[in-house]
RNA sequence: AGCGGGGUAGGGUAGCCUGGAGUGCCCGCCGGGCUCAUAACCCGGAAAUCGGUGGUUCAAAUCCACCCCCCGCUACCA
């Protein structure tokens, strides 16, 4: 039993944003609930390094290109430690291995016969001493820099043999009705009907940073087939995790991943990944995020003003998989009072204080006799199991966004029905075993959901339970309980 | 234009593939309970012709056809 879990790896021509933490903040999560299920999981991050516009940006900064991504990579990095994620291994494409890895591929595929040279013509801006596509360019065919015309021009190119795999392809899409993205899926098969051959190099005068072809070092690979092979380069020869189970990215970028990608597996003689999985995009307000309208939200920003657990839950249950979905700083102002602190940081500090009461000392203890009630609370497992070992992330994330709601809402419907505070000695004390039995597993369960909170827990209550071996009777007697316990900070403004 | 996704109470969503009483969830609103807890918790209620029209069926939010509205994609940019 093991999980391959990947982000795409981030252009680093800016810091981290909201997009990019949300599919690594998804992809964390699986992560996580693989791990607590016992899976041998290993997730994979990193930043593409290479490219016209890092070569160019670095230019304009009187930077090295290596000086620029260095200092890019450190940021994100350190944006992800923020963030508490959780990654095995964080991949960049200017490593040695990673290089060499690709070479390595590029002569398998160039000895196989599927790449060859033809000439490529595009529209070219002298100015800006590079080619446009069609789509680049302005209306009329002008610059988007200069604002001039560009000329077509033609070029010598390596081009790969994606339309050979054509049929491949469409077989393996049959046979595993999980790998295309669902909402997207009609998308690319659709596309599978014009796919061409795609040209998979750049001369080094335009693109000199990059990775140099093996078979003409006049050119340099384009940055898909450098960037795609990453899930490869990353796990360090530990091939035993091959092929990736789920790959998150952005609904921009699946067709690479749902059709390019895997041909070129196939050439190479690789096995195929379980599942390209896209989610959409982010609005504020209903708005797109763009700079200039100034509403873009930094994740840190959320994090700081928030917490870390607030833009998880926030991301993972309130927004839709797979559609695009909007938030706003009023949506994890009431997900952080209302949900988070509301039911769940305040279950934790009302048990707290009414065990105080009633036993006078923080030992715990299991109940004699569990409520009938909490034992339902064991079907919320094993309906995580279930949907885990199916890689359902959909029903996943929408399971867990109504399994806090519930599980937490009904520890605390069992307290104002059974008012230990209205009670005296044995019987008040057994309500509150019951409680703190609930509480903890209920606590267990969401740690791949909050995992910040979650700790804050176990290290209060002196205790360190797992999803895969948790059970429901004894765990109170395990633990030590706090006099309070504060998990989330109101946020007033 | 082609293709794709979406249109379910005031807002946001799940359900649709594998038809079976409008069934669920969050916010908001109204009423009640509790007062142990971070004015937090719990219970109840109002509110929807499930975008429109037609069809299949004993039965349609769910299947089929057409139409209307919103959004996105159309790859050799990164």
């Amino acid at each position: 039993m093991k999980r391959f879990i990947t982000t795409p790896i981030y252009y680093p021509n800016s810091k981290p944003h909201i997009g990019s933490a949300y599919t690594t903040i998804v992809s964390d999560f699986f992560a996580r609930l693989y791990r607590e299920l016992g899976y041998k999981t290993y997730f994979l991050t990193g930043v593409d390094e290479h490219g016209e516009k890092i070569q160019k940006s670095a230019e304009s900064k009187g930077k090295s290109p290596q000086e620029l991504v260095d200092e890019m990579a450190d940021s994100f990095k350190a944006a992800w430690k923020k963030l508490g994620i959780s990654y095995d291994r964080f991949i960049r494409t200017t490593e040695d291995g990673h290089k060499k890895l690709v070479r390595d591929v590029l002569r398998k595929v160039y000895e196989k016969g599927d790449i060859y040279k033809d000439v490529y013509e595009g529209y070219y801006c002298v100015g800006c001493e590079r080619y446009y596509t069609e789509k680049e360019l302005m209306p009329g065919l002008l610059c988007p820099y200069h604002h001039k015309p560009v000329e077509k021009k033609r070029i010598d190119a390596y081009f790969f043999k994606l339309t050979k795999y054509k049929d491949e392809l469409l077989k393996y899409f049959k046979e595993n009705p999980k790998f295309l993205s669902p909402k997207y899926k009609e998308e690319i098969l659709n596309k599978m009907d014009d796919i061409k051959d795609i040209c998979i190099s750049r001369p080094v005068s335009q693109v000199s940073w990059g990775i140099t072809l093996p078979f003409d070092e006049g050119h340099v690979a384009y940055v898909w087939f450098d960037a795609l092979l990453n899930y490869m380069s990353g796990l360090d020869g530990k091939m035993e995790f091959w092929p990736p189970d789920l790959q998150f990215m952005g609904k921009d970028i699946i067709w690479f991943h749902s059709v390019l990608w895997p041909a070129m597996l196939i050439s190479a003689g690789y096995e195929l990944p379980k599942r390209e999985i896209a989610h959409g995009f982010l609005t504020v307000d209903g708005k797109k995020m763009s700079k200039s309208l100034g509403n873009v939200i930094d994740p840190l920003e959320v994090a700081e003003r928030y917490s870390v657990d607030t833009l998880r839950y926030y991301l993972l249950t309130k927004v839709p998989f797979g559609d695009d979905g909007d938030f706003s700083w009023k949506g994890f102002k009431e997900a952080h009072n209302s949900e988070l602190l509301g039911h769940y940081g305040n279950l934790a500090n009302r048990l707290a204080k009414l065990w105080q009461r009633a036993f006078g000392d923080s030992k715990g203890e299991s109940p004699k006799e569990l409520d009938e009630r909490f034992k339902k609370l064991e079907n919320i497992k094993e309906k995580i199991i279930e949907l885990a070992e199916a890689n359902d992330v959909e029903k996943l994330l929408n399971f867990y966004g109504e399994s806090f709601l519930h599980g937490i809402g009904d520890i605390n419907a069992y307290l104002n029905e059974k008012e230990p505070w209205r009670k005296e000695g044995e019987e008040a004390k057994e309500i509150l075993r019951n409680t703190l039995e609930a509480f903890l597993y209920m606590t267990t369960l969401l740690k791949p959901l909050l995992p910040v909170s979650t700790k804050k827990v176990m290290e209060s209550f002196n205790i360190n339970l797992n999803i895969k071996d948790v059970e429901l009777g004894k765990l109170g007697d395990e633990a030590t309980i706090p006099e309070e316990l504060m998990l989330f900070k109101k946020v007033e403004e």
